[in-house]
DNA sequence: GATGGAGTAGGACTAAAGTCCAATATTCGG
DNA sequence: CCGAATATTGGACTTTAGTCCTACTCCATC
């Protein structure tokens, strides 16, 4: 049903199975019954929680109780869903969990692309850029590490190249971003 | 039992008894039984969910079955305790709570900083303002404008005043802040 | 009709920032 | 021990930014 509402489709027999899959790398979700051979569906998530593998996950139960669903909630489910489940509801679920998910992996992205970006900093650029990014200028940069405000502006100059920043403003961006939950 | 824990607690007997209360300005929460003469704790969080109410609910309930916990959930609830209700329990939710209700406040506080500093500008001193946070320098900003440097500078200098920015590193700041979520 | 805020801009500088080149020190992996 | 990377600085400017004053034009309000 979900695969023909234009969604690609996998699936799997068991916890374990899925695990065994590489890890996708695109925006999607799962959908995981409660009750499953081996592994459960809330253990699972704790599992994919611990992992930091952050797809979104909708739970189908067939007699879920009142402690599991708040507690999948609890743990970042999208929906814990009642079997039967109505085709209409759990599409919604899907389509907002595929939404979630695609948002917060281009966070993430774009977390990742400004911590890279920092990484080819030298320790020294690394703690320039800390005092330019709080406001200080360069003489009072040049005061606090006890070096010459030359050496400011050329270890300045290599961090605005390095860090592709362009301008003043967007390297406050860029390491607000890196410094950023990941 | 929470009163005795060290927190200041108020007690309603329904929920129009409390929405006829002034809004507390502090942080705090609500533990709420999920049945209520007249409005339903659902009831109640949807209502202030509608009125930007923010503070964190904590449900308590006797016989709440599967889809009403899940409901409250996806609600927002911070927990959703059946009784018996443990202590320990009940006070680490509380706990959790308040703490969430602090650091959401804090963050809607600067937000409102941020907008008020904003405020004070005059409609062009906002236009150079979102200009000079995209990076953009004064040349650049005064062809856009179709205006000369010379008037760029003198709006962005009023800009730097009444935002109290201090720096071009907070101006940048501030402008996220307050185009950030409420 | 006067007053005042907002927008505009020039003069005249002062001060920061950025650039390019060249030149020491240090340090660290081979 | 050597070469490369890193950190440091000076010289010599060029560009930007920022400041203080003055001044003129709209436009709305009193």
């Amino acid at each position: 049903m979900i695969g023909s509402a234009g969604y690609a489709i996998e699936t799997f027999a068991s916890a374990q199975a899925f695990l065994q899959r590489e890890q996708f790398d695109g925006a999607g979700c799962l959908v995981v019954d409660l009750h499953m051979p081996g592994e459960t569906g809330l253990e699972l998530q704790t599992t994919l929680n611990t992992r930091n593998y952050t797809m979104p996950i909708i739970f189908i139960t067939g007699a879920g109780n009142t402690s599991s669903g708040v507690r999948a909630m609890k743990q970042g489910a999208v929906d814990f869903l009642s079997k039967p489940v109505d085709d209409e509801v759990l599409l919604r679920a899907v389509a907002r969990a595929v939404e979630t998910d695609k948002q917060a992996r281009s966070r993430y992205a774009q977390h990742v692309a400004a911590k890279e970006k920092i990484a080819r900093l030298t320790a020294r650029e690394v703690e320039i850029m800390a005092l330019v990014v709080k406001g200080m200028r360069n003489k009072q940069i040049a005061d606090t590490l006890g070096i010459s405000e030359k050496t400011v502006k050329a270890h300045r100059g290599h961090v605005m190249e390095k860090v592709e920043a362009g301008s003043m403003a967007n390297l406050v961006r860029i390491s607000e971003i890196a410094a950023g939950v990941p």
